[in-house]
Formats: structure tokens, sequence, C-alpha cells
DNA sequence: CATACTAAAGGTCGACTTGACTCAAACGAT
DNA sequence: ATCGTTTGAGTCAAGTCGACCTTTAGTATG
């Protein structure tokens, strides 16, 4: 598939590719899973996981098979979005090709496996990631840009939040997850009135969690509703 | 380069295409513009406007042009962003070919001129191109009506409404475009003070428009603000 | 057993925003 | 001068916001 993909390639045919930002929580920290490119062009610099479209293969049915294939998780479990296609000329210097970015959301994702195209893949805090010292292959850095903006403002009015939060959760974990991502502190006692306010957030599940330290929290399973009245909007500061 | 088009998509090649949702503001409504298929597939139904992506041209160069091609307005003269691609292995019966939907808002825009590939080119009001009795081709449908809410989104959180403006333009102008993408009915009031209120959105110019009948307005520029806080929120009515 | 410590939950407060509404101001037409 | 129409300013109650404080419920420690 590899050889034949590069062939189109070569012939200056136009070939379609799918790129993840998989971005997950780990303590208290945003981070991304890159891969460390092992093939020609730029071998051993850092990517988005991403691979080539199958012929009769729908865009997000190539962008789940990636991600299992990177991760092994079942893509059809976790929040994925398609973010938008790129498609600079000169974007990859082998010839033409138009990539599709998806933005996947996830909790407790494994330590990701090596792929055929990969020499290493591992989790990376975001803020490392789009740092100035940190080069990404291709168009990489503007995609992963984007997808945090994105994952950023669809905190806002949406209930995907909850997608990084494994079940049952409680408030307090939902709470890490925007202050991970907006990378600001919010206010727990704010933040819980705003979220139990919002109907379909989250529903409380009658059972308690109790820490090593300190009162036991209610536990919450997910809403059913997908958009967040009225929205959580970020602090202009 | 449609013959070579076509023969890409007989030797099963995947191709990609541009496809757009223009939307402009004609009589306090809504409109897109759609042309009349003049080749097979879906030879005289209605479509979006658009064409394949040429070798060497970036995705949104191909848009303007397109653009350009299609309603003779220069495309860098009126927002134009990207939606995102859709790409299912059915959706075009010639072959693979994955489109890349944009999203034009502009104003005033001149009627259409048929191009190439289309007999006809009109305005049509978005309620009816998304009614139950007008069919469009491929999956354009799902297109407009990602467009559709698209825009109605944008407005509410960005300063996009001014570029369906022709400038200057009054409060009025301003509220009609909100009302027409909305399809609701604002306070004309209300509107005023959080449109004003919100910096960098509006710029007076110190001039004003005497209507036929009724008070003089104020006429405004477009600010150099992008984003609109605290944003205009749809009521949830 | 009492106390300290921690985190959750709930309440208070002023400042601000919202929608619905009223009323004055500025024009043309009659 | 009066009317109709539109703009623009203001009012008011209800709600939301961030900041802050207090109480509650558990563990750990003396």
């Amino acid at each position: 598939m590899t050889n034949k993909a590069v062939a189109m390639l070569r012939a200056r045919a136009l070939t379609v590719t799918v790129d993840l930002a998989i971005f997950t929580v780990r303590q208290h920290e945003l981070q991304t899973l890159l891969v460390r490119r092992g093939n020609e062009p730029f071998r051993g610099v850092l990517a988005l996981p991403g691979g080539f479209v199958r012929p009769g293969e729908g865009l997000d049915d190539a962008a789940v098979r990636e991600l299992s294939e990177e991760t092994g998780v079942n893509g059809r479990k976790l929040h994925l979005e398609q973010l938008q296609a790129y498609g600079a000329p000169d974007r990859d210097p082998r010839g033409r090709v138009i990539t599709v970015a998806y933005l996947a959301l996830g909790h407790g994702l494994p330590a990701p496996q090596a792929g055929t195209d990969a020499q290493a893949a591992d989790w990376i805090p975001v803020a490392s990631a789009l740092s100035s010292n940190v080069r990404l292959a291709f168009d990489h850095e503007a995609i992963l840009r984007d997808a945090l903006e994105r994952a950023r403002s669809k905190l806002e009015y949406t209930t995907v939040a909850a997608a990084f939060c494994p079940e049952p959760f409680t408030v307090a974990d939902l709470r890490h997850v925007y202050e991970a991502v907006w990378a600001a502190p919010l206010d727990p006692s704010n933040f819980r009135r705003k979220v139990t306010r919002a109907t379909g957030f989250i529903v409380p599940t009658g059972q308690f969690r109790t820490p090593e330290i300190g009162r036991p929290a209610p536990l919450y399973r997910r809403g059913n509703s997908q958009v967040l009245f009225p929205p959580l909007l970020r602090s202009v500061a």
C-alpha cells in the first residue's frame, strides 16, 4: 500500500491523506500524540499520526482506521471530528498531497504502538509541541494550532469536555479538563454552579467517590445534550 | 481541463474539487447561488458552484478562482473560509471525488454568469434550496446545511456579519443581516445597544443617511476586530 | 477523642447583561 | 401643524458573572 501510494505520488497524481491531532489529559496537562517519522521526507522529525486514504474508503473511516492503528483505540468510542483540509501545493515535497485533519479527544489512551511508517510514537505536552524549540514535519504545527483552538472553543459551547473523562467522573475531573485545555485555573465553586445548571451536560449517578483526602464527591455520567447553554465562556484575561 | 479531469476520473484516480456555498442577503432574505448542471451526472439538477482543483493550485486559490468564474466577483474582496472536506466514497457516481467546501459571504453580488460546466446560475432563497421539494446534486444539500449552520453560529461570536453590508452601512442594515441569516426578528433597540457596546465591531463615520421616511441613521464602517465580545447569542426560542 | 487538613457544596455580594418595554428625537409627507 | 416612521435613549426586573466566604464530610495526626 505504501509502495502504491508512493508510486502515485511519483506520477504526480493527487493524493489525499488524513492526519490526526489526538488530545488527552494526563497529569493535569493537555497532551497530544506525535510520531517520529521513520521515512523521508522529514525522517526523524516529529509529526502528527496519519496516513493515506485508501481507495473506496471514506475520510471518517480512514481517520478511525489510522487512530486505531496508531493508538490501538477503537476510534468510535471517543470524540472524533473533522477539522479541515490543508492543501497548499508545496506542503509536501513529494508532490501534491492534500490532507484532511481530524481532531480526536479521548481519555486514558494507552501508550501508543509504533506504526509501519513511524519509528516511535509518544504523548507530548501540547505546549511543548508548539514551543519554538520543537519543529514539526510538513505544516503540522499549523494544523496542531488550529486543532488546539478548535478544542478550546468547542469546550465553550458544547459538552465534548466530558469525552475526556472516563465515566463515572466528578465535577473536579471535568474542571481539570477545562483547566488543562484552556491552560488557566478556574474557580471550583463557580464552575460547578454553571456545569450543574446547564441541562443535559452531566447527570448524577447517586454514587460517590471517596478520595484519599477530602470530602467524597458525587459521581456523574454524560448527559444527552450536545450543545451547552448557557456557554462556558473563557475569561477575557 | 475538463477533459483531462474526466480522464483522471475514468482512470479511477482520486480527484479533488472545491464547492462553494455563497450567501448574500437580498430583499431581507438569505440567498445562495446555485447552478443548474449542464453535464452528467445530475444533468439539469441544481448544485453548488464549484470545480476541479488544478495541479499546483492551492485549495483557497481554487475557491477564489471558482468564485470569480461563477460570479465575476473578486474573491479576495469578500469573506471566504473553508467549511470542511466531504469524501464519502460514493458521493460522486463518476468515481472517487473528494470535495472541499467553502463558505462565502458577500453583499450586492451581481447576477451570475453561466460557467462552462453550468447551463444557468441564479440566486435562490436558502429556505427554498433546503426545502423538501428541491433536490440538489451529490451531497450538496448536506453541505449547504452545514454552511448555513456555520454562518449562523459565526454571526454569534465574530464580526463577519459586516461582510454582508456594503460600506458604509447603518445599524439597521446590520440588523437585517442577522434577521435574514437567523430567520428571526430582533429588537432594534437591544440590538443597537449590543452592537455599539462591542468594541471594534463598527466605527461611526460621522455621516448620516436620510431614508425616504423616518429619522436619519448614522453610517458606520467595519471595525478592526474579528471576534465579537460579548457574543450575540441567538435566543433559545 | 479532639484537632488539623483537604476538597466539595452552598451561599452572598456587587457589577454587569439580558429581554421587554416605554418614550423622546428627527426626518418626510400631508 | 400633525401624522407616520424610524432612530436612539432610557427603565426595569430577572438573570448571570466573578470573587469571596462558610459549612460539610471525609482522612490523617496528635
